[in-house]
DNA sequence: GCCAGTTATACCAATAGTGAACCAATACAA
DNA sequence: TTGTATTGGTTCACTATTGGTATAACTGGC
């Protein structure tokens, strides 16, 4: 897990003491809302155990037990040798939204929502939801390749809808994050992620946080209306 | 507050003193407050016994007298060589988005959504999408009550919806009337639209019209975005 | 002194998690 | 086809942590 945190972590208002993370229900509950938001796609393979493992810092053991939890809610399905796969379709509309959604239609709708969405979250946003917006940051500046990048960069995003705490942003946020998870982007990923470009938004992001730790609706909007135009520019010009 | 009283008289007039901060009652009410906030999730694991008496600098026999509280109270289960978990959810299982959105959440997501909404229909909007919209909005307009006033209204804002041809923003604005057309409003509907205030809206709706059908997006977009902010200020106004 | 509540300590039993080894199924490339 | 690497499946003894219990001492108000 990624450690360092430029800015200093913010401090609870209430000297609640937190859960202990790490059991094998806390990283069940963890991998099954990185799924229904679109983290992990339908029919995508999970990192294999033993990576897991590594990754939360925990044993083999730990991580199968999370996964036996998930495949019991038929939300993962296993095969010795070949690996874990998420079995989860969202909703039963058909088509699937994100089959029939361009990606310049996919811009289109967040150049419609997120500006106004970062401005509900800097309003809304507690001190919680800060340090967890922080550590998406960290882990997303610090992920070089496109795969773990966009992955990163959808947490970061969601972990803002969830601080305007209204429940139908969020839920509209996380069905973007859907479409934006669907496997029809994937062959234009390694196209347009240029370690350039990622640095490009990396910039982006940090602006983004510090005008949500500010407070600053105004600048926040405005820098996520640029990201989005300069994203919308490069896929108009691709 | 149902919770035991330390005293055997109860019957004296004399000012109580207050259970001292540190006590067993004081410990699990606050910790059945931070529960009902959400700081403890359902089905999360509450911190050790330990791990709490050194939070809240007191004994462990304190802690365990303030979880058996929670637990005489259903709040919490605890297993022994697992731990305390918070058995409580403060809504059923996937509650309709409609029933945990609040008018003001509504409101905030419409104002994030619609003005470019209507920026992307002045651009899309075919001919035929405009004679929808304007017969919508004649119907609109001809509708008294205010029964068929928000139906129509719906119809009305939809069909503009419809109008981007961008398939994920139709889903989206069809989960908004969704929303809006949930029983919980049928109550407010009679007190906020009076008349005289459906008359201020229809002269918005049809500013609105015209600007769309002359392809002006700016000021539609900003048509759109006074319309709700009035509609915002008199929901905070009520 | 009485007494209820709190403190402090020690130990027990239940459970979760660790780390390692090995097996079997699968995927992939030579 | 064959060999190799990777994956999930299984088992094992071991450790750490957790709630459960009991006991003695301390505290402050009555």
């Amino acid at each position: 897990m990624p450690m360092s945190r430029p800015t200093k972590s913010p401090v609870r208002a209430t000297p609640l003491p937190m859960p202990r993370a790490g059991t094998a229900v806390a990283i069940a509950t963890r991998l099954r809302t990185a799924i229904a938001d679109g983290i992990y796609v339908d029919g995508e393979r999970l990192p294999a155990e033993r990576a897991l493992a590594d990754a939360f810092s925990c044993s083999r053991t730990t991580i199968r037990e999370a996964l036996r939890l998930l495949c019991d809610s038929n939300l993962v399905s296993r095969r010795a040798g070949s690996g874990t796969f998420v079995t989860f379709s969202h909703d039963a509309e058909n088509p699937d939204i994100a089959e029939i959604t361009s990606p310049l239609e996919l811009i289109d709708v967040r150049i419609a929502v997120e500006p106004h969405m970062v401005r509900l979250a800097t309003v809304h946003a507690t001190m919680r939801d800060l340090g967890r917006i922080g550590i998406a940051l960290d882990a997303l500046e610090s992920s070089g390749e496109p795969e773990s990048f966009t992955r990163q960069d959808r947490i970061f995003h969601q972990s803002i809808a969830d601080a305007t705490h209204n429940p139908l942003m969020c839920s509209f946020y996380r069905r973007i994050n859907h479409v934006r998870g669907h496997r029809q982007w994937s062959a234009m990923k390694d196209k347009v992620l240029t370690g350039q470009a990622m640095d490009s938004y990396n910039h982006d992001h940090r602006q983004l946080f510090e005008a949500l730790a500010v407070r600053d609706a105004d600048g926040a909007a405005d820098i996520v209306l640029s990201h989005l135009q300069t994203a919308r520019l490069q896929l108009v010009a691709t």
